[in-house]
DNA sequence: ACAGACTTAAATGTATACACTCAAGCCCGG
DNA sequence: CCGGGCTTGAGTGTATACATTTAAGTCTGT
């Protein structure tokens, strides 16, 4: 029942657990435990933990082992720089594309976004969201860049568990994408880049809050 | 006389026939074929082919088979959109951190960086330019921006080719790198930003205008 | 009792044998 | 002569056996 190949079966069962945390940080990957846990040989599991290390989802451990890589707030601060870097060079090579379509029924999608959220209709959120970047990826045309996005994008799905859903948070996070998408729309790359900036600062901000409020509870 | 790992032995080598040319974009690289070759069985060479995959310097050609990824001056635009991007970054933050005594020194040898041109002395120049760059990636202190540049790196070595060594350009690039390097110095940011995009203008141009020159010259 | 070396076992690194898929070439039928 | 199906082979995907290295634990000698 399983798709064909067993490497690409232990990448993806690896790779979903540790987005969903349920291989923590740290976690020894031996390669027999592994490869018997998930019912493939070795070899095909040895491809799937190179292909994670490309990833940066584990890392070689002293020399010897691999473990599932970090993820806390300490990771957070570079990441986000990274993220800055890309994604606003990303809106403002959007916006010079000028492809206004798109991003105008985006930007009016975005507009009824606080709908959704009210509603708690919170996957059809983040749907429109995960659209938003294919639009944003399919107008950049940029293999190096919009591969540099995906690995970006890998990370931040495991650190979103850091932030819990705040229907307040994504209110505002809608509306931050709505003018994002408008500054697309009408060609406006310094706009979009501005808009981008103001965007990730503030989602970077609501995280760090939000892992600060969670030590506070957990003490 | 070579170093430990089969695999690893197989991957350099690899890489070093790619970013030198010896393997030209396109060529097919069977398994049994390479490992042959190479003196390796095929399980390690299998795992050199997926570093080179992540690396981006092979790719998967219709399903079976993977060949040494393209590297011509269509692909050339895309890689410097992603290189202005984290260059530019990376130069602002390096600026923040004011570690001026690096940057200092640094400044000091692009001042007489134009003797070493004039004298032919290449590779130190180009130690230089390395020695900047490490510099740079040790300020920036952010191991995922510092990656996403190694990556950007490793394709520019391939492309590097298509720009022949041009004294007068190498001499105007020294000027310029000197100007970023006394940007991070005083701590200016978005000097730092702005003298990186110069440099990075100037550089894609004498690439872009060196292989239309080529062109002509092969007809 | 402590330090150092040796043993041993577990895990990774490598090689090879086997299975399976896909593609190209050939043969047969219309 | 042309088209379709079958055969065959090359090459990748997988499994497993073997080699090698490293780290931990113990034992012995001082």
């Amino acid at each position: 029942m399983p798709s064909g190949r067993a490497s690409d079966r232990a990448y993806e069962s690896l790779r979903d657990e540790i987005l969903q945390w349920r291989l923590a940080p740290g976690t020894v990957l031996g390669e027999v435990e592994q490869a018997a846990r998930l019912g493939v040989s070795r070899t095909p599991l040895r491809e799937a933990l190179s292909r994670l290390l490309a990833d940066g989802l584990v890392e070689a451990q002293s020399g010897r082992g691999l473990v599932v890589s970090s993820a806390d707030v300490s990771d957070v601060r570079g990441l986000f720089e990274l993220r800055a870097a890309l994604e606003t060079a990303a809106a403002a090579l959007a916006a010079e594309r000028r492809e206004a379509s798109v991003f105008s029924a985006l930007a009016a999608e975005f507009e009824g976004a606080a709908l959704l959220v009210g509603r708690h209709e919170l996957d059809a959120y983040y749907d429109l969201v995960t659209r938003f970047d294919e639009a944003i990826d399919a107008s950049v045309a940029n293999p190096a860049l919009v591969g540099a996005l995906r690995g970006v994008r890998t990370h931040l799905q495991r650190i979103r568990r850091l932030a819990q859903d705040d229907p307040a948070r994504l209110e505002r996070a809608a509306a931050e994408h709505r003018l994002i998408a408008e500054a697309i729309r009408d060609g406006d790359a310094e706009l979009a880049r501005h808009a981008t900036a103001v965007h990730l600062h503030a989602s970077l901000r609501h995280i760090l809050e939000a892992t600060a409020s969670d030590t506070k509870e957990s003490r």
